[in-house]
DNA sequence: AATAAAACCATAGTTATTCTATGGTTTTTA
DNA sequence: TAAAAACCATAGAATAACTATGGTTTTATT
């Protein structure tokens, strides 16, 4: 009988309690589950890199979120992936992930390329079973918010560069136009265009930013 | 009980024979299956066109390979997408294709935006009745095959226009640079310009375009 | 092996796009 | 109602991509 060897990264314990609990209680066709833990990015990294020396993990699997360290830029799940990544290639990347939207979907999917994307509403008994499964055999696994928010970022025909997204992303919080200028690197009518253009793209011409803002996260951009 | 009703086009009979047999035999939770079929383009867009005047279909089912008509323009099972979208919004859209390379399954998912699509090789029994289910229930439904394409694609962050798609695909069926002029829009020098951008845009630099199709195919784009 | 064809590469000039800078007008906010 | 921000338009600068052209290298053909 195979052993399949998890980590399992989460700041929340209890979560990962429930991870064990169930996983390590499956009886899999062709194997059974040993899941490790880690609560905090540096303690994951640490893990990680160990395990490149000794036996390398089957599955990791990541939240996004993680409690701030003190100091220091804020390390996320999305980094620990990067870093995976480099680290032990072989190791499958799954991510579990309060982040519906779009915008943080298709960053990850981008960034890291995860083996499979699992949004922690759609968890539950079931689809951890079905998760581990298929992405042992025959990845990727997405649950369903996942794969629709795939779905929409598929059937659009037209792509944002860098400074379209960070303007909508800024719009999307609130940021005045004017304050963009710091962290957009166009000249204030730069931006100003931009929007106009952005709003024609999503067919809301001559309408607010909220519509514009509205349209971008129907069409999976927010 | 609910009756889901669907329409299934393809030229194969027997093809559309076994979706009936299984369908129909199967007993869903909430609902039993009566299923309509079409084995050609002409009757599918007239029971298409029809059902909008009567009862909707709540599902088609649609090969992209249907057997030539007479002259004409080719009309396939994305023509018949297209003009499903229009006619009749509401029903749901899955693609049965043989294709399973990425340039069909894209180009599909951006000009339709089916509800679902299913690669034949992955199709059993068990998948047939979860697609119904699924896109009755939470669309979409894709199939590994599928979703592996689906996963290349999305994650490449560079994104080629129509000139490179089409640079790209004559590249693939062997045609000469030199033929390309007639159908790219482009001018000879141009069209080497971008065939050296694309191998550069692809890591394979200096090498030949052999090399080039591979990493095309490799991340998606074929 | 010789010759022709195609592919490859570089350059100059043209064209098209997008940016900035600027200033005026309209709308929103205090 | 006064000030700030957003909006809009234009001229000129900067950039990127295209064409035309011609030379060099590679590949194919006889």
């Amino acid at each position: 009988m195979d052993l399949v060897r998890i980590l399992a990264v989460d700041d929340h314990e209890m979560t990962l309690v429930g991870y064990k609990y169930i996983l390590e209680a499956t009886e899999f066709k062709d194997f059974r589950v040993s899941l490790d833990t880690a609560t905090n990015f540096d303690q994951a990294v640490q893990k990680i890199e160990y395990s490149a020396k000794s036996s390398r993990y089957d599955i990791i699997l990541l939240d996004i979120q993680l409690s701030a360290v003190m100091d220091g830029p804020a390390k996320t799940g999305e980094d620990i992936g990067i870093f995976a990544r480099k680290t032990v290639p072989e190791s499958k990347i799954v991510y579990m992930s309060s982040f519906s939207d779009n915008y943080r979907i298709n960053s990850i999917l981008k960034s890291v390329n995860p083996d499979g994307y699992m949004v922690k509403s759609d968890i539950d008994e079931k689809s951890l079973q079905a998760m581990v499964m298929t992405i042992m055999d025959s990845p990727p696994y997405y649950t369903q918010k996942a794969l629709s928010a795939i779905r929409k970022k598929m059937a659009n025909d037209f792509v944002l560069d860098d400074n379209d997204k960070k303007i909508l992303y800024n719009l999307s919080i609130g940021t005045r136009t004017i304050d963009m200028v710091g962290n957009v690197d166009l000249s204030l009518a730069g931006i100003e265009n931009r929007k106009r253009h952005l709003k024609v793209l999503f067919g809301v011409e001559k309408q607010n930013d909220q519509a514009l803002i509205n349209e971008a996260r129907n069409k999976g951009f927010l």
